[in-house]
RNA sequence: GCAGAAAUGGUGGAAUGGUAGACACGGGGGACUUAAAAUCCCCUGGCCCUUACCGGCUGUGUGGGUUCGAGUCCCACUUUCUGUACCA
């Protein structure tokens, strides 16, 4: 039998679509499994061959759970909201849609010919109104509710109202943007929109001023995880400060579960962390400092509450409501002139511009400890948007206080016994305390634990503050100034939000005539007309953000034609939570944070089962690319091999690597690339060829490095590139792809026809010999062992070995062949459908049950000892499997080896462990 | 700065504390062939000994430790990658 890919692999893959093979359906008399993807935003580039790997190890892992008997979910769809799309709209005049729906028209082409077992009638895609309902669904039910910290979960707003109408805002304990405190007569004399004014500060979905991230270039609002170093992700354009009035998503609440549930989850540690990090809990006091000659208690947070007698300042950032309130008038000046140059301060310029900088308000607060006067000062280190936005200094134990105190000459006072503060802060949170003695309180001579616990006690007892825990998750940012998202449910009456009737869902996307914002710097949907309810009213201009319509798609995969809920409670039930979630870590703090929340919240309604959505997580490693370069000498069209380049003065130049093969140069090829090469001349090493030298990149149309895998399909056919995918390495690693070595795997399958074909098909029931069944069920142990723990590379270069064995057996065992077949089925589809076929094996070798393997016909009849010395092998001695170890132990000491290692000397300890090795321990 | 992960031949990578380098690429040699491709067989960490056979030494980033025995466990360090950062 020839390897024919194209023919067998075409063939098969109508098979399965045409039998339905990989429809998914409730099936409560089987155990259910879901697999899931992270699914693709459609860019217009089409995939490259780094974004199957985790596709093609996750359709492993399902494939094989389905074997195993299980019912297994495994859905694929389109995250088809964003940016890239816009944007080529406002260059081309194309409508999103159009553009988007070609993109996932060619990854879908793409994704067909890898022979993946997605069940693609589940197939969801965010910009369908169908989808989307759903998105603006969740968004209406957290406007509705609020977040009850008593009850640790969100409670309709409606309970709220009673409780506000009852007893004011006495007894609630809700998360909250303000401190609110009223009464109940107040409560009642207020108008609707007043009382609409103050449920802002509850509900979950919530319209509030905040800073945000401004990007100018995109005109737009940006998320924290979309924001890096100060630029934007997505295009990398500044982003700046600002104040503005968006819809956010009261994440923050949710901030103590998010943490604690992270425990009992199987990701990485390095993801969890990352989550940690992002959440970022941290316990201290609060504490109030009163101002000189005022009123006013200023209220800072700190975890380093045993510091208060080394607090020589107090600073406030500048967007602090405080800063109003401090500043005096000789100092009204210098101030507002301070808070003018900060505020045209982009986040980058901020960042980057690391230099001290700050004001002084001309106003003083007492330390409550020791009733010293300290200045208060305004400096931007300061962050408005954590803590209170103001800060107790302690120069001699924070650098930043640190650096500050040193510019502006403010005093440094250590409090740390052996602490050196002449050229930087002491900042570790350990040492002996000292000069921490005042009236009420004598920290001197404990340790900085001690001195923390000490002085929280105090000050809650005096009441000068309260222990506190503060979380650095901040609130979502829902809107964008945008056309390609979904539209808010929301229209304003008199300027006030309501939410659109249920029944009006979903709210269609409107047309536009351009995608650009409007001549008013309205956003795009300010260009649709009859933007307005069927009363008249102006609904909401901005779309949702990408997030939104990523958030809980796992879920509509498991009930996705559903036109009454986003899942039926049937089949949310059945199918629970994502067993196995595949994809790339970095949305560690983006889409990994925003679906929990979005779960959490559901699980509060009652909507899901599972207060976690994904419960084991692989993140795959990223494929980078492997660019090759050629040599050019200067100022000639002469390019020396990499081997000879040392010996010339030579610029380095990317060439395209369709033109290069195990790092050898098609030379001309080269010369056809471009009309400036056609008369290239080489300088080759001594074998002949032109060697090119390589460097690993990102792989990007601009390097010449991008490979698709089309192509690899095209040549080596899909199973090759699957098992090659995965014979690159462990999956969670990220390496570069290197075609080279792809031979060695094509190589594999075609030896295996070539076994296969050998196969006596015909005598069915000849048993294995002894040699054929203890190659056969080893195999089995080790892929089934490999498959479950990820090891897919290992269970490749299994196979490998299984088939040369039976190669060397020349076996031709039918029931050999079929285990084979079953085994290689999840990693090679194709290839296994074609010989379950041919062995008249009924239905599809996808459910071909999983094999159990025979650990009698594994074991050896004899086992190999190395005998060391000392822990240095030496020798090997070969016994009966079932010889007991003192046995063992004679056997090789008796071995005529043996005396010339012992060399007449004692004996101290012999060690044997069973079926591993002898240590003899001399002197 | 902080956090996480990693470091093994020319390359990608194997190794429940038990003969390091599986498997594959690349390289070398050979068979078949008029020839090439394809295929098959042998060798392939380094150093040394030997005509050859047989051998020996050394070796998993560096330095220490635990152990009969360490790539694997512990401590310190170096380097690389990833994430994150005026978060008080």
């Amino acid at each position: 039998m020839e390897y024919n890919h194209k023919e067998i692999e075409s063939r098969w893959q109508n098979y399965w679509r045409e039998n339905d093979i990989y429809r998914t359906r409730t099936d409560s008399s089987k155990k259910k499994f879901y697999v899931l993807d992270m699914f693709p935003y459609p860019s217009g580039a089409g995939l490259h061959v780094g974004h199957p790997l985790g596709y093609i190890a996750s359709d492993i892992y399902s494939r094989f759970k389905r074997q195993q008997g299980f019912n297994v979910l495994h859905p694929m769809g389109y995250d088809a909201y964003g940016l890239p799309a816009e944007q080529y709209a406002i260059q081309t005049g194309q409508h999103p849609e159009k553009t988007t729906n070609e993109n996932i028209a060619r990854y879908r082409n793409q994704l067909d010919k890898i022979g993946f077992s997605f069940d693609w009638s589940r197939e969801v895609r965010t910009c369908d109104p169908e989808y989307y309902k759903w998105t603006q669904w969740a968004f209406m039910q957290m406007f509705n509710h609020y977040y009850d910290r008593d009850a640790d979960k969100a409670l309709p707003i409606e309970r709220l109202e009673e409780s506000f109408a009852k007893h004011g805002s006495e007894g609630i304990n809700a998360a909250c943007g303000k401190d609110l405190s009223f009464t109940a007569g107040e409560w009642n004399s207020w108008d609707e929109r007043k009382r609409r004014e103050i449920l802002m500060n509850y509900r979950i979905a919530y319209q509030g001023e905040s800073m945000v991230n401004w990007c100018p270039a995109l005109g737009t609002v940006l998320a924290n995880d979309e924001v890096s170093e100060g630029v934007s992700v997505r295009g990398g354009h500044p982003v700046e400060q600002r104040v503005m009035n968006q819809w956010c998503l009261r994440v923050s609440a949710y901030a103590p579960r998010l943490l604690a549930d992270l425990e009992d989850l199987e990701w990485s540690d390095s993801l969890k962390e990352t989550q940690r990090n992002w959440i970022g809990r941290s316990e201290g006091a609060e504490m109030r400092f009163p101002v000189k000659d005022s009123d006013i208690q200023l209220e800072i947070f700190t975890t380093r509450a045993d510091t208060i007698f080394g607090v020589t300042f107090m600073v406030l950032a500048p967007e602090s409501e405080y800063v109003g309130l401090l500043t005096t008038p000789e100092q009204s000046e210098a101030v507002k002139a301070y808070l003018e140059e900060v505020k045209h301060k982009t986040e980058r310029e901020r960042q980057i511009d690391k230099r001290v900088s700050g004001v002084f308000t001309g106003s003083y607060a007492i330390n409550p400890l020791t009733g010293k006067e300290i200045p208060i000062w305004i400096s931007d280190y300061v962050l408005a948007g954590y803590g209170t936005g103001a800060i107790m200094a302690v120069p001699a134990h924070d650098s930043r206080d640190y650096a500050f105190a040193r510019h502006f000459n403010l005093p440094v006072i250590p409090l740390i016994e052996g602490a050196d503060v002449s050229e930087e802060s002491f900042d570790a949170k350990e040492g002996i305390m000292m000069n921490s003695e005042g009236p009420e309180l004598n920290l001197n001579g404990l340790t900085v634990k001690e001195a923390i616990a000490k002085t929280k006690q105090f000050i809650e007892e005096k009441g000068l503050g309260k222990v506190k825990t503060n979380y650095r998750l901040r609130d979502a940012i829902f809107s964008r100034q945008r056309y390609w998202g979904e539209p808010f449910p929301v229209y304003y009456k008199d300027g006030i939000p309501y939410l659109m009737d249920e029944k009006q869902l979903p709210l269609l996307l409107p047309e536009v005539d351009s995608y650009l914002p409007t001549s008013d710097g309205q956003p795009p949907l300010g260009r649709a007309k009859n933007w307005v309810t069927p009363e008249g009213y102006p609904i909401e201009l901005c779309t949702m953000p990408g997030f939104a319509g990523s958030s809980a798609y796992y879920l509509r995969y498991m009930d996705p034609h559903n036109h009454d809920a986003l899942v039926s409670k049937e089949a949310d039930e059945y199918w629970q939570d994502v067993d196995l979630y595949v994809g790339g870590a970095e949305h560690a703090t983006g889409h990994l944070i925003y679906s929990r929340f979005w779960n959490k919240f559901l699980y509060d309604l009652g909507k899901v089962v599972k207060k976690e959505p994904f419960r084991k997580l692989v993140n795959q490693g990223m494929i980078q690319g492997r660019s090759s370069f050629v040599y050019r000498i200067k100022d000639t069209n002469t390019f020396v091999s990499h081997g000879l380049k040392n010996n010339y003065e030579v610029a380095p130049i990317r060439v395209d690597i369709s033109m290069v093969s195990n790092d050898i140069l098609d030379c001309d090829a080269f010369r056809r690339w471009r009309p400036d090469f056609a008369d290239a001349e080489f300088i080759l090493e001594e074998d002949g060829k032109y060697h090119c030298g390589y460097a690993v990149e990102k792989m990007s149309k601009s390097m010449f490095n991008v490979v698709n895998p089309d192509d690899i399909v095209e040549r080596y056919g899909a199973d090759t590139l699957r098992l090659y995918e995965m014979f690159l390495g462990p999956i969670e690693q990220s390496k570069p792809w290197d075609t080279n070595g792809i031979d060695g795997v094509n190589r594999f399958l075609r030896k295996l026809v070539a076994l296969f074909s050998k196969a006596d098909l015909e005598a069915k029931d000849t048993p294995m010999s002894k040699e054929e069944k203890k190659v056969v069920h080893k195999l089995i142990k080790k892929i089934t062992q490999d498959i479950q723990n990820f090891s897919f590379n290992t269970s490749v270069a299994a196979f490998m070995i299984a088939v040369n064995d039976l190669t060397a057996l020349k076996s031709t065992n039918a029931e050999a062949m079929r285990i084979l077949t079953t085994l290689i089925a999840p990693f090679a589809p194709h290839l296994a459908e074609e010989f379950h076929h041919q062995m008249g094996l009924e239905g599809s070798v996808v459910d071909a049950p999983w094999p159990e393997y025979d650990e009698d016909a594994i074991k050896d009849d004899s086992v190999k000892y190395p005998v060391s010395f000392n822990g240095k092998a030496r020798f090997t001695i070969e016994v009966p499997a079932a010889t007991a170890p003192a046995e063992v132990e004679a056997i090789a000491l008796a071995d005529p080896a043996a005396a010339k290692w012992l060399d007449g000397k004692e004996v101290k300890k012999v060690i044997v462990v069973p079926g591993k090795i002898v240590n003899v321990v001399v002197k």
